[in-house]
DNA sequence: ATGATAACTAACCGGTTAGTTAAACCGTTT
DNA sequence: AAACGGTTTAACTAACCGGTTAGTTATCAT
């Protein structure tokens, strides 16, 4: 019994243009402020369609959050290699936030509304990457404490502190673009987390922790 | 949805009422997710009243949002005293911004999700706020380097980190009380941010950019 | 070709929701 | 006590929006 082919789509996969729209506008607007119409039309395709493929609009917005949010820790922690000195491997953790972030546009803006409402809409994945991530936080600051390198600290509160700055930075963009009184030294920093914020950020959370 | 007594005492706190109830279910839903009803029904008043003091939803949320993160600038720098050492300031600057948050419980929620929009309903003054604080922030920064007790560093990025992790630390309460697989240790943190939350980010900020 | 099935669409439906209206309420003034 | 005016309300409406339906088109196996 061989696989059904899925291959069957004429003009390019429905589902996947959806699921990009839908990932658009659910971040631009809020779950609330979302038109499932709107999504339809930016995906170019007939709103029955969506109810066809995917469902109705609340099994569409935990798709789109379990695509964005879901499995995180995987990429995270990924580059943690066990052979690294901790203070290594702090950097790479902190870098691979960044990395995740920045590949991710829409992942801050529907982060912080899902935070906002309490996580209402957070599949049972998401709780289990928190666990791994602070978990090999813990690791790291541990073994960096053995090592007379760290000061002992609360993991989570760490970590509230790297994907908080991080978050805050690159969702205040816009706002930092648009309002008025806002210093000029202010408005001149990149929208996204380049190098040099990159490395501003990784020097600071290194020096807070470092003995 | 238990009834809401009409508590008809004075006439005049019905634009009270009404402003606490929006703060409360604006923080709640957001403003997609907000019915217009359900403000009337929690404040105890007709929604017809709502229109007549105060105007549509739109200008509801502005008030809403003018009356939590307007203003804030004077609240936080009030206790940066002149006289005190930049070591000092700074404890203040953190503390103030705690208790402001403490303060406004609803304040973390609205501000996330105003930042995911791309603070599309801030109102002018907010603008002026952030210029103000990170203005004092700048000065206490300069002013600690001058000195040769902080590193130099990049004002608006040490804001954003200290803003990140209080309302990232905050908003993630209901998540970390609600889902499984999360760290018995991390569960047991106080959903406030109590005197041993506040200490421990003081201290990491302090190490952060002290020399 | 032909029938079966998957993918898609236009048009529609009915509950919901922001906003309105006209009348009632009630303390104050005359 | 009647007129008055700011305030509140029940009832209403028009538009909106999530979801459905009936029907069409494309693809494939035989």
């Amino acid at each position: 019994m061989e696989p059904v082919l899925p291959s069957r789509g004429r003009k390019g996969d429905a589902v996947a243009r959806i699921l990009t729209a839908a990932t658009a506008v659910f971040s631009e607007a809020g779950f609330g402020g979302t038109r499932v119409d709107e999504i339809a039309r930016r995906a170019g395709v007939n709103k029955a369609t969506i109810y066809y493929h995917i469902g109705g609009k609340e099994t569409l917005y935990g798709e789109v959050i379990r695509s964005v949010i879901g499995n995180v820790a995987e990429k995270i922690l990924a580059g943690v290699k066990e052979d690294q000195p901790p203070e290594e491997k702090m950097k790479t953790y902190i870098r691979s936030i960044i990395m995740t972030i920045e590949n991710n546009p829409r992942m801050a803006p529907i982060m912080m509304r899902e935070l906002a409402s309490g996580g209402a809409h957070f599949p049972p994945v998401v709780g289990r990457d928190i666990a791994r991530i602070i978990g090999t936080l813990t690791d790291i600051l541990e073994e960096g404490v053995k090592k007379g390198i760290f000061i002992s600290t609360v993991p989570f509160i760490l970590h509230m502190m790297v994907i908080g700055s991080l978050m805050f930075y690159r969702a205040s963009a816009p706002v930092r673009a648009k309002l008025e009184w806002i210093p000029e030294v202010v408005k001149q920093l990149s929208a996204g987390i380049n190098e040099e914020v990159a490395g501003e950020i990784e020097k600071l959370i290194l020096r807070a922790i470092s003995r």
